[in-house]
DNA sequence: AGCATCCATGCACTCAGTGCATCGCTCCTT
DNA sequence: AAGGAGCGATGCACTGAGTGCATGGATGCT
């Protein structure tokens, strides 16, 4: 049993596909298959079951996996830890849509300033995803909104933000001196997917007033959010930070009076992997970021 | 980083020593020590501090050796897991040197009988060396006499077995109907070494009846133990499943009156590995002879 | 029926890992 | 002080496991 063997093996099984797992893996399908075969051969039995479409893990399949899985974690965090020099070295950030382009930046330029050896990756994703990848260390730590439905992981709030109406500029609640959150109810909501957690948010939030928002519209980006609603398809609820992005003027973004919809935002990991000192500076450096982020947004709502 | 290269660290780790560990993995010293320098450049530092007469580790070769058993045990049990057909497979067995020879042999030989694809492999040595086996996964289970000092390790009693006065024919307890512990104390004593545990048993027992045998000599041997009694260089206490194999009449058994002394046998296990099925049931093998052994035990030190 | 998709197999090639011979260093012995 | 033994490192040549390319064989889709 070879360690190639077992990376082969992962990606085939994360891939249910033999071909697609070649081209990742740079190598050509026939090595794939021959290295599969030889493992097969190794453990007495088929680790997949060759569908007629794609490929299946077997029983003996899915233990490997589990296991395959945890040894590569453990020898790369090994190496992370001997080779830990709290300057170089690579950290893995996963985010959420509706944060990483908004708070992400300004962290990375600090961080990359800070740590010029250090490589960052960026992976944006929804927090399902990310929380999986997060588990079986794909990626390093996440930064999501609450609530986080995972066991196993660390989590540590960062700030809590508020949620902005945005209306377009002729929408009678415009003139309005004070909007409470039941004056927007009779109003068409456009909305992100429900993959994402903001709906989530926004949703749980008017639930609690009672009322369940209608979306006319749902859409992948924040952006298309934005832009629908200057085109008046309907209005809806942004956070502070993806406001202070915006330099449109056809859309107007209002505070609510009363209590605020908010969503806090959170850094999660895996406490079971080998913390090496970067990732730790790089967490030290969100928790900073925090007071800036959380602050300007306020303001902002204020404002 | 290969497997290959941290069976070969962990080897160069244990032997401290290229050239052994060379020996050990039957390849040539020399591609050991590529295969060394190799790992050394992944890791960006050495794992060995070269000494003129011998190797030792570094701090990140420490790391990397509780790392490697670790990951090393677990692919041997996935490949243990998977391959578990409750017929084939390898169980090995450690048992101290006072038990291997009484108790081993039947119970092997119908282990084998009825697991005829198994493949038996037996160690003998003492019980520190033994338990760090257990615990490194170099043996399945190990069977010794308690106290069992070992965190992190399931221990399960066997049976408990009388400990008989060995005396040479002429001794002049010979005569005696019935011998107390006290009766001995005047008496030069043959014992082990101190590295086996019986030595400590006898020793412990005693003290609880406030003496210290002397040893006029100390061998290594259970055997070599009794031929020094034969001899009257002293007397000795031994455990009565060696008595039963004893066909000399050069010496002579005697059950103690009163409170008799005794020693437990039991059988170690990580309880953190796989148990395969060949596993269990030879350990269930083991207690089915408790009985047996138990019982004859005590029946022969009655008469 | 024809085509696309997917994994397995035949064949030739390359290079990583290995063994042999030897070097260089240190320590021990006389 | 000199010679020898022990130990790991290095030069060099070789071999075979793993790979890529081309292709086969099976199944499903249109």
């Amino acid at each position: 049993m070879e360690l190639d063997q077992l990376r082969y093996f992962l990606q085939v099984a994360q891939r249910q596909n033999f071909t697609r797992a070649a081209e990742d893996l740079a190598i050509s399908q026939p090595a794939l298959s021959r290295s599969i075969q030889k493992l097969e051969e190794e453990l007495g039995q088929p680790v997949f079951e060759r569908k007629t479409r794609s490929v299946a893990l077997t029983e003996a399949g899915t233990l490997l996996q589990a296991r395959a899985q945890q040894v590569l974690t453990i020898l790369e965090d090994t190496k992370a830890e001997i080779t830990d020099d709290g300057q170089s070295g690579r950290v893995r950030v996963g985010a959420i849509p509706t944060i990483a382009p908004y708070f992400l930046p300004e962290v990375l330029r600090q961080f990359a300033d800070a740590f010029p050896k250090a490589t960052l990756i960026v992976q944006e994703n929804t927090t399902d995803v990310l929380l999986r990848s997060c588990t079986q260390g794909e990626i390093d730590l996440a930064i999501l909104a609450l609530p986080v439905p995972a066991k196993y992981l660390e989590v540590e709030e960062l700030f809590e933000e508020e949620l902005l109406l945005v209306l377009p500029p002729e929408h009678p609640l415009v003139a309005r001196e004070r909007i409470r959150i039941s004056d927007v109810e009779p109003y068409p909501f456009v909305l992100l997917d429900e993959a994402h957690c903001l709906s989530d948010n926004i949703a749980s939030f008017c639930r609690q007033r009672s009322f369940q928002p209608v979306a006319v519209e749902r859409t992948s980006q924040l952006a298309m959010v934005q832009e629908l609603v200057s085109l008046s398809h309907g209005v809806s609820m942004i956070p502070a930070m993806a406001r202070q992005l915006d330099q449109s003027d056809r859309r107007v973004y209002r505070s609510f009076t009363g209590k605020k919809p908010t969503r806090t935002v959170a850094v999660a990991w895996n406490p079971y992997r080998f913390q090496c000192r970067l990732l730790i500076a790089f967490r030290e450096r969100l928790r900073r970021q925090r007071a800036a982020a959380g602050g300007t947004g306020s303001a902002s709502a204020k404002a």
